[in-house]
RNA sequence: GGCACCAUAGCCAAGUGGUAAGGCAGAGGUCUGCAAAACCUUCAUUCCCCAGUCCGAGUCUGGGUGGUGCCUCCA
């Protein structure tokens, strides 16, 4: 498949000289809900991992879950987000953690994104940390000032690896509105290891050679992707917010501890926005799925959205979009309704078969065009083939977009069951009133007074059901 | 101020130098007491603008314009 990687800033092919491919993941600090923009790059990184795995790959993923270390700001100030959210909840930060922790991953679940199979808290790993910060020093990457333990970028001979700043430009470059942290010899460094008292108050802290504190963000990810994956790296993934600084830095730490060349392919996910820009966990107030959901969208609708996009490009994320996306999901729904339906045997045409998924496979293989990728959903749907092999080829592509395009297929018809005379409305509060009220209208009809048949079907309107006629008889939609 | 990315219909979007896929929405039709559903038809002489290269440009080059992101909180 071709990839593009942000390293080169081109598509490149990817192909792994193991068949195990190896892909390392930032997980969520965990001190809130996750937004649906967060869940973007989750979605767009599952396809990634099953598009591998259905080509044939073994994959081995790795995760981080943040629950210590990531600051409000990355230098000697700013407060530990994790620390924050459990002041605001009044609960300890492994509380806080252990439950943001569950409910990223029920968001996971829920949009069929594949857990990956290494999931590893910062906390647990604190001493790896401290073996690779120790190598660091003492291979001359690393020094102590004011306490903590900084990264000294200038012993690198590159360290934007994902712009074209130039190191002695930095300072032109640098933002404003952001403080300097006055232990720091470079701007560019960054903290490994803090020990300030400031973070006395602190919940977690460990012992280490520089004295009781807590590791830097950056560390962790480097720390657990080594140990987990290996000093060779196939696929990193990410938001593209964390290219810089957080997987230049993650670089920097990794290349200097192992000497030499660490990751290939570098998979950023762009942004969701919505009216305001960006959506962001730190500005509060942003999407969650559980709102989508409440608002009658169902977790693969947003799925669906996702997938008629691409990974990156930036996806304005609007209602009246998402809207399109559910009537869409659904009209999808009610196209392949008619194929697992049909009774009568066919045969699958082999031919049409490896037509088709040669379609699909191109189409992801072309640096994940989901959209396109979507599109041959509806080609296999157009075309002449047998109503097996649209099935399975429907089924097949399923295993990579994982909508629950068959599975959907089979409640949205039942949702919309067909109340043929005399049989029974499926368990719900109302039915007998309703059952009486079709009886009614039916019977209305029977006698040509019209008026009197829409008026019924008003009213069975008010009670959430649109009433349709077909051929066998009436029936009634949820809406 | 520096760096990067992006620009195709109302919306999502394909396109990788050979004459604008697909989906949703919209319009018209068939069917229906009316609706709905389903099916059929239709929907960009043009791809942000201006120059250039080429037999040929949405695609390549240069210059604009607009949007977005990053420049120590973010997926």
């Amino acid at each position: 498949m071709k990839l593009y990687n942000s390293l080169t800033r081109n598509k490149e092919k990817f192909s792994p000289a193991e068949k195990t491919v190896t892909m390392y993941t930032c997980g969520p600090t965990v001190y809130h809900y996750a937004h649906v923009g967060n869940l973007r790059t989750y979605i767009m990184e599952d396809i990634l991992e099953k598009y591998l795995i259905y080509l044939g790959y073994d994959l081995k993923r790795a995760m981080n879950i943040t629950d210590v270390g990531h600051l409000t700001s990355d230098g000697d100030s700013g407060d530990d987000k994790m620390l924050l959210g459990a002041k605001r909840e009044k609960k300890t930060v492994l509380e806080i953690a252990e439950f943001y922790t569950q409910a990223f991953f029920g968001d996971f679940e829920k949009l069929n994104i594949k857990k990956p199979d290494i999931v590893i808290p910062a906390t647990s790993r604190i001493n790896d940390y401290i073996d690779i910060i120790s190598s660091l020093i003492q291979k001359g990457y690393a020094y102590e000032s004011g306490g903590n333990v900084y990264f000294d970028t200038s012993k690198l001979s590159k360290y934007f690896v994902f712009s074209r700043h130039l190191a002695e430009n930095l300072e032109v470059g640098v933002r404003e509105d952001v403080g300097r942290d006055q232990n720091k010899k470079s701007p560019n460094d960054f903290v490994l290891w803090f020990t300030k008292s400031k973070f006395d108050s602190q919940e977690l802290k460990w012992p280490s050679p520089w004295g009781t504190g807590y590791p830097g963000w950056h560390i962790e990810c480097s720390a657990i992707s080594i140990k987990e994956l290996g000093p060779k790296l196939n696929i990193h993934c990410g938001g593209v917010d964390n290219a810089f600084p957080h997987h230049t830095n993650e670089i920097a730490q990794s290349e200097a501890f192992l000497g030499g060349h660490w990751c290939d392919f570098w998979f950023h996910v762009r942004h969701l926005k919505d009216e305001t820009g960006k959506m962001s966990k730190s500005k509060g107030g942003a999407l969650t799925l559980s709102t989508l959901v409440e608002k009658g969208y169902s977790p693969m609708v947003y799925r669906f959205f996702c997938l008629m996009s691409h990974y990156r490009k930036v996806l304005s994320f609007t209602f009246p979009a998402l809207d399109n996306a559910k009537a869409a999901y659904e009209k999808l729904l009610s196209r392949i309704l008619p194929l697992i339906e049909d009774k009568t045997d066919s045969a699958i045409d082999k031919e049409a078969f490896k037509f088709h998924k040669a379609a699909f496979v191109s189409a992801l293989g072309n640096d994940l065009n989901t959209s396109l990728a979507v599109t041959s959903i509806y080609d296999v749907l157009k075309s002449g083939a047998t109503g097996a092999t649209k099935l399975c080829l429907i089924a097949d592509f399923d295993k990579v977009l994982s909508l629950d395009l068959i599975k959907n297929a089979v409640s949205y018809g039942e949702s919309q069951k067909l109340i043929e005379s005399g049989a029974e409305i499926s368990a719900n509060g109302a039915e007998d009133e309703l059952k009486i009220l079709i009886e009614k209208r039916t019977a209305a009809k029977k006698a040509k007074d019209f008026a009197a048949a829409d008026k019924i079907r008003d009213k069975i309107r008010e009670m959430g059901y649109a009433v349709e006629d077909t051929a066998d008889g009436v029936r009634l939609k949820k809406l």
